[in-house]
Parts: C-alpha cells; sequence; structure tokens
DNA sequence: GTCTATAGGCGGATAGAC
DNA sequence: GTCTATCCGCCTATAGAC
C-alpha cells in the first residue's frame, strides 16, 4: 500500500480477514470459496496467497484474534468486587453485545472453529473451554451465594452459552433491535432463569464496556 | 411412517437418508461428500443415485421428514387446556428432548437447512417461522394472562429457541445427561427466565411424550 | 503486491454393464 | 440395485512474469 493514498481503510491483509470472517460466518469455512474471498476483496484469488499462506490460516488467525479479545474481558469482570449475580449479569451482556457486534469473528470463534485443521484445534478447544468455564464458575459462585437456586451448574452453563451463540445466527439487524438491547434482555433472562426474582438487585453496570 | 431410530435392518434408502443426517451434523452440509456417505453406508457413490437424485434431495428430505414431525406435537401441547407456564413448559422440554434424541435429524432442520437450494428455502423459512411461533406465542400467551413478567416476546422467544439449538450442538452423550435431564433443566430455566418463580405451580407432565 | 496461467485433486453427477 | 468407468467443473494452492 502505497504511502501517498490517503488512508482509504484497512490495509489489504485486515480486509482480507474481515471479508473472510464475513463469508465463513454467512456461507460456512467449507461453503466459501477463495475466490468468494477474491471477488470480495476485489483482487485475485492467488494475491490471497500473498498474506496468508492458505484457507486454514485464515480461519485460525480469525479465532486467534477473537480468543486475544474475549476471554480477558469476561475475566475482569469476574474479578470484580460485586456479586456474583451481578458479574454475571454484566459477563452475560458483554458477551452477547460483542457476540452480535462483531458477529463474523464471533461465528468464527464458535460455530467454525471446528473446521480448524486437528493441529490446531485440541490447543482451541482448551482456550474455549476455559473461556466458556467463565461463565460456569459465576455460576457456581452465585449457587453458592444463594443468589441463584440449587441447580446443575454445568445445564446452566449450557443453556446460557447456548442462549448466547443463537444471538449470531438469529440476529437481524432489520429488526430493529440494537446489540444493547438484545444483551440487556438476554442477560435478565439468564439471571432470572437462574432464581434471582427480582432484578432490582442486580448491578448491571454499562451493556457496553 | 419414517422411523427417525435407526431401525436394526431396514431399506437402503432409510438407512441412506439416516447416515445423510449424522454426516450433513457432525461434518456440516458442504463438509460432508457424497463419498463419505457412500462410505458409511456401504455402497458405492453411484449407488446413492439410485435411491436420490442429489445432494440436495437428501437435505430437503432429511428436513422435510423432520418439519413433518416436530410441528403437530408442539400445536398439540400449545392446545392443552392449561396454563400458558406449562404449555411452554412442555413445549420446551419436548422440542429439547427431541432435538437431543434425533440430533442428527433436528440439526439439519435447525442449522443445515439453510444450504437447501434457493427453490426449496423459501418455502422451508416459512415453515421454520411457524414452527417457532408456536413458542413465540406460547410466550405471549402467558405474558397476557400474567403467567409471565411484561417482556418484548419476540425476544424472549430467541433466546428460548437459541438456547434449545445449542442443546444439539453442546450435548455430549459421555457427559451422562439423560436427554430428559437437559429438556427438564432447559424448560426449567427458560420458565423461571420468563418470571415464573414457583416452578411446582407448573404442571410440567411428562417429558417424554 | 498484484497479476496470468496452471497444476492436481476432489466435488457432484451420469452412462451403461450385470 | 449395485457396480465400473468417466465427465466436467470447481477447489486449494503454486509458479513465475511484471
Amino acid at each position: 500500500m502505497t504511502h501517498l493514498d490517503a488512508p482509504p481503510g484497512l490495509e489489504t491483509a485486515e480486509r482480507i480477514l474481515h471479508e473472510a470472517a464475513a463469508l465463513f460466518r454467512t456461507k460456512s469455512f467449507n461453503g466459501a470459496s477463495m475466490q468468494d474471498l477474491a471477488t470480495a476483496v476485489g483482487i485475485t484469488k492467488s494475491s490471497l496467497y500473498h498474506h496468508y499462506p492458505s484457507k486454514q490460516a485464515l480461519l485460525a488467525e480469525i479465532v486467534e484474534v477473537t480468543m486475544s479479545r474475549m476471554p480477558p474481558l469476561v475475566a475482569e469482570i469476574a474479578a470484580l468486587d460485586i456479586p456474583a449475580a451481578s458479574r454475571l449479569h454484566r459477563a452475560i451482556a458483554l458477551h452477547t453485545a460483542e457476540s452480535i457486534r462483531e458477529r463474523d469473528y464471533l461465528a468464527c470463534f464458535s460455530e467454525e472453529s471446528r473446521y480448524l485443521s486437528p493441529a490446531f484445534i485440541g490447543l482451541h478447544r482448551e482456550k474455549k473451554d476455559r473461556y466458556e468455564a467463565l461463565f460456569q464458575q459465576l455460576i457456581e459462585d452465585g449457587i453458592d451465594s444463594g443468589d441463584f437456586v440449587a441447580q446443575d451448574p454445568s445445564l446452566a452453563a449450557m443453556a446460557v452459552l447456548g442462549m448466547c451463540d443463537g444471538a449470531i445466527r438469529r440476529y437481524r439487524p432489520e429488526d430493529g433491535y440494537s446489540p444493547d438491547d438484545i444483551a440487556t434482555a438476554f442477560a435478565n433472562a439468564a439471571i432470572r432463569g437462574l432464581g434471582v426474582h427480582d432484578l432490582e438487585q442486580i448491578d448491571a453496570g454499562e451493556a457496553t464496556p
């Protein structure tokens, strides 16, 4: 990219990554071809390989970027000195809002990462499990503290995380809900679902960090 | 009279359909090849075409079978003369349990149906929307009757149905939960999430029909 | 850093023998 | 109803010119 051009946006490598994430979400990893990607970016198929060595590498990079971004955000919330129910509310709202706003990347993280090559998939599974364990731990904390009713934390986490994944697939901008609208509704539903009667006692902070 | 469960030694066409559903769930429609399917069934790729004219036709048939099966079951529950909260509890438990037990077919219905050819996808979307509207209607009924707290029924349905979809992807038999375990936990969580404090007042019937 | 050209393989699907 | 053999197109990826 030449210095004389006014910054028309992102560098080519990043534009490629963005378009790849979008295509992988909409057509799935196996349904999106390198030709599709080249067309979306506006270069030839061959030129893609100057920036990334393979289609697999693109997916790995998208997943890696997301994996580096989300856990610290949720871990920070989990470490707050407020009740478990409030921490979980914030964590779910953040995760949901981000899932919608950055749905191209989060879709690759949550749905397309299963197509990572065998060399990478084991490590990714571990990281993803650790990320999701943050939510389960908050649920366990809330049960222990009496914020939530006694229940199986593993099934509760499964319900909550599945609900959040659904936001990516079901979100349609034209429906008129903002990411924060959905994030708040989902966090409220989850906290109530865990057994909190009165949402007034929840310190929800800001849905958007 | 289609059998969703694998019958011991039945007709080739049905074994093909069953294996196709399994492959489409595990490798996704675009990731599973006709060669994969032929190998799984134990015949050659060519022989598949004696039973089904195309890969698309296989997906369409799987989706159609499921679409013919589920809505009547949920509609029957929706028509019961019990409170909306009880009807929704039963509907969610049924849908979740069935999603897990027949996850190959339900995964094709909920996740892979997006790869239906343009000729079929419009009609399918309509049917799927009608099916999901059954759940949203139950939520609206419950809000109107005062069973549930006031809230956006569209977002609530989105949360509930996303949670149920998640059961398919997240279920692992080796974790030791039965489909009914998960179905009951999810139905309880959903009903509480909608604002019912006391699950004792729910007439949950049997999770398995 | 982008292009043209092409390799090499696998995809879905078909023809026709038995 | 299953087989062998084959078509053809698209796939990922590479070579090498500019």
